[in-house]
DNA sequence: CTCCGGATTCGT
DNA sequence: CGAATCCGGAGT
C-alpha cells in the first residue's frame, strides 16, 4: 500500500528542519520482499558547499553528485576502508545538503546493532548498490509510523566526527537526537 | 600517477 | 588509544 510515505515536499525543505523532523519516522528497506523497519532516534545535518564539515565543501566530484542531486534521494557514501553512511539528501537540486542518519530502533526484521552510521546500514541492508536511490520508490523510504504517537523531546548537540572543519562548523548544534532513547550513537 | 586521510567501529 | 582497510580527492 506505501500509505504515510513521506513526500518530496518533505525533503524540499530547510534541512535543520528536515532532520528534527525525521526523528520517530520510520526507515524502510525491502530486502529480498521482507520489510526491515527502523525508528529514527538520531541524525546530523549537513548544510551544503559552505558547510566545511560536508562532503560536498570539495564541490561537486563523482562522490557528491547525488548530494548536489534533487531532494528525497539516498547519498551512500563508503568510509575507513570498511563502512558504509546513508543520508537522505535535502533541499532544491543545486544546493548540496543532508541529513546523515547515524541511529535507529529497530522495529520489525532488524538484525544486529543499528547505533552508529554504520551499524544501521549493515544492519538495514543498505551499501553502494542504494546510492542515488529514490525515496519515493517501493523499495527503501522513510514513513509516518502511524497511530498514536508520542511526542519527541529533541536534543541538540554537536556533529561528531568533524573537529577538521574547524571550530566553527564543528561547534554548530547540528546533531539531534531523541532524548532518552537508549539506541542513540553515543548519548 | 602517487599520496593522504576519513560524517567509523572494535579491540587493547 | 590505535588498527583495520580502501577509495575519493588533490597534487605532481
Amino acid at each position: 500500500m506505501g500509505m504515510r510515505r513521506l513526500p518530496r515536499s518533505f525533503y524540499d525543505r530547510d534541512t535543520v528542519q528536515v532532520a528534527q523532523d525525521l526523528l520517530g519516522m520510520h526507515l524502510v528497506h525491502v530486502v529480498a520482499g521482507v520489510e526491515r523497519v527502523g525508528r529514527i532516534v538520531e541524525v546530523e545535518a549537513y548544510l551544503g558547499p559552505h558547510d566545511l564539515a560536508a562532503h560536498s565543501a570539495r564541490g561537486l566530484t563523482p562522490r557528491t553528485k547525488i548530494m548536489f542531486g534533487p531532494p528525497g534521494h539516498l547519498y551512500v557514501y563508503f568510509i575507513y576502508g570498511m563502512h558504509w553512511c546513508a543520508n537522505v539528501v535535502t533541499q532544491a537540486e543545486g544546493t548540496a545538503s543532508a541529513v546523515l542518519l547515524r541511529a535507529l530502533e529497530p522495529v520489525k526484521n532488524v538484525e544486529g546493532r543499528t547505533n552508529g552510521p554504520a551499524l544501521l546500514c549493515k544492519a538495514m541492508g543498505i551499501d553502494g548498490r542504494q546510492n542515488g536511490h529514490d525515496l519515493l520508490g517501493e523499495e527503501l523510504f522513510v514513513r509516518h509510523p502511524g497511530g498514536p504517537t508520542s511526542p519527541v523531546r529533541v536534543v541538540r548537540r554537536p556533529r561528531i566526527g568533524v573537529d577538521y572543519a574547524g571550530h566553527h562548523w564543528a561547534r554548530r548544534l547540528l546533531r539531534f537526537y531523541i532524548r532518552g532513547n537508549s539506541f542513540v550513537s553515543r548519548p
